[in-house]
DNA sequence: TTAATTTGCGCAACTTTGTTGCATTTATGT
DNA sequence: ACATAAATGCAACAAAGTTGCGCAAATTAA
């Protein structure tokens, strides 16, 4: 249950400055509990009954959180963007999974991004994106 | 000048067995002469003078140019789809390079993507979808 | 060449995801 | 408890993309 994780959320916002407000702990509770990284909507969906918020409130404590770098926000093709929680393993550059099945996506830890990528001439490099798309356990 | 390429397009539109329109004739030549992959927006700029195209038919066209595999779709981290023809260095996977300062995507067709990408167990690979970002020569 | 059939087009309306402006409320330091 | 800065809620907006449907154009058959 991500309520058990509050204090712990209320403790990292603190931490980085920020007002405690009953949102940011609330959407960083629920990425804090999640085994996946999730978007808007299904951390709406999740807070629903406990913390109803409005989703222009829930988008800027997002966006807040991405800025204080307690998570991070992953692209993968569609055009939603997930939010998963930085835990210690996350908190450099990674790769994502993304189930074509169930939709998930997971965190990649053990691929690492800071091999040579061949560039042309002049191009400089500054980030890689990398998903790989494919069926999780439950969907294979 | 794209032009060149209507009589192009027409025989690759020919050959999948679907009907010649002008509006495909369009769409695919303009994407044959591009050097990077193309927005919607920047497609439909572009024929505005020639073929003013109704979005949605541009849509639909670029739905059905991907179906038939003469074109392909990236998409690069931003919530926009961008589109590029499939010459004989594209008919494979392959990575994308995005210019965070100009926007624009081009083909990396150096990078190769069959290498194998440890995955947890049971999950099953089906895509890989690579975008390396940074700056490109002229943004440098 | 014309007519019939199939397929694509244009328009309007809608959906989803995300953003912006502004008045009101709340968290925090004093 | 009060002042103040910051976060929230609401409404409106914006961009990208989708859907339904009547009409037009491309193929095919006559
Ligand atoms: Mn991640
Ligand atoms: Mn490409
Ligand atoms: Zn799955
Ligand atoms: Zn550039």
């Amino acid at each position: 249950m991500y309520r058990n994780v509050h204090p712990i959320a209320e403790g990292l916002i603190r931490q980085c400055g920020g007002r405690a407000t009953a949102g940011r702990i609330g959407i960083l509770s629920v990425l804090l509990s999640a085994q996946q990284a999730m978007t808007h909507r299904e951390i709406e969906q999740c807070l629903l009954e406990t913390l109803p918020l409005d989703r222009v409130t829930l988008y800027r404590g997002l966006e807040w959180l991405v800025a204080q770098q307690l998570i991070h926000k992953v692209a993968s093709g569609d055009r939603v963007w997930r939010y998963h929680a930085n835990g210690k393993a996350y908190s450099h550059q990674h790769a994502h999974f993304k189930c074509t099945g169930c939709s998930q996506v997971i965190c990649l830890d053990d691929l690492p991004l800071e091999r040579q990528w061949p560039l042309p001439s002049g191009y400089r490099l500054q980030e890689v994106e990398l998903t790989v798309k494919g069926l999780c356990a439950d969907c294979s």
